[in-house]
DNA sequence: CCTACCGATCGGTAGG
DNA sequence: CCTACCGATCGGTAGG
């Protein structure tokens, strides 16, 4: 018998299931508390404040996306190659953790002042690396030139990001690779015709 | 002078617009009262309920969506005409309407038991559109075959369902028709290579 | 459409 | 980590 998680990383893991589910607003920390087995007030030796957790999620979540994207960057591969990688490694990221994956998208615009701009600097990093695998995939020939391609990457990440209302470890068991499909869809969207 | 629209109206329009920019859960009754300029216990006499006000505008909006692909389905164009005319239409009436587009993506879930049923079966109807042109246009090899057509479905739609949170009539004053080339690149990534 | 108000619930805290 | 509680705010209503 495995020894339960440390309570505080347990209260993260129920609040990031729950902001998923019913969304940060309308998750009270009561409901929280009775899901990780605790009093209301008793939640705050283990937590600074709700918004403090939601945070943490975001912040640890994204730090995810792009830290998956730092080797595939780095890489020799082709633009095309690397964009498969990324798409796989994206959508790896949100069938592991759907609910972290489904906070960051979604859940991100309750962050106040500093928090929120922290965030979304962040995000637009990530979405930075994208556009850098794009960019060099069309002056290189590899990509078409009449596609935009801050265009195209808001396109990919799009698809991506809407794939945490669907994507799910079920959808994935059949005998096709979903995340094969999608990548490749992605991919043709900007080869040369 | 022009005189102001009906208030029932006016105060539909400033719901969708707090609802897409603060969340649901997040927009009081206090803060719509403020916005439309009556006192909170006011509105009581124009609506029945909060959650009354989102269905409405929620299923305003997805009619809006499904009205607009039924010609496009009737007409005896090609499945590549039709799936880019879906899309053009798709995010036409995103742009035309950003606030309520907003709201029926990603508040919906705040619908409660029977709404929400409801609702999931308008979306679905309308996912089922698209699917229609997909399988039609895999089955007259139009399209290339390898691709399930639930997943590209679910890719068109994610990128389009994604639209909102960047896309704007700013973006589109470009030189470039920023809806061509969301369309272009989606159509590509169907046809055969 | 306002006045005046309801009970319920919110995030968070003091003291142990 | 619990007991006991805070002021603020919530959606909504009765009566005019």
């Amino acid at each position: 018998m495995k020894h339960l998680p440390p309570r505080s990383s347990r209260i993260r893991t129920e609040a990031a299931r729950l902001f998923a589910e019913k969304g940060y607003a309308a998750t009270s920390m009561r409901d929280l508390a009775d899901a990780v087995g605790l009093l209301p007030g008793s939640l705050y030796s283990h937590i600074s404040s709700k918004e403090e957790l939601l945070l943490e999620i975001v912040e640890d979540a994204i730090s995810r996306f792009t830290g998956a994207l730092d080797p595939i960057l780095a890489s020799d591969s082709t633009a095309t190659e690397k964009l498969r990688s990324a798409i796989r490694a994206h959508l790896q990221l949100v069938a592991e953790s759907l609910d972290y994956t489904s906070v960051v998208f979604h859940q991100w615009k309750f962050l106040t002042s500093d928090n929120r701009e922290r965030v979304v600097s962040k995000r637009h990093t990530y979405e930075h690396q994208f556009l850098e695998i794009v960019r060099t995939g069309v002056s290189n020939g590899e990509f078409r030139s009449d596609i935009d391609s801050r265009v195209a990457v808001l396109v990919v990440l799009g698809a991506l990001n809407w794939a945490p209302e669907w994507y799910s470890p079920t959808v994935s068991r059949g005998d096709v690779d979903v995340a094969e499909v999608i990548g490749e869809m992605l991919v043709s969207s900007l080869l040369p015709r």
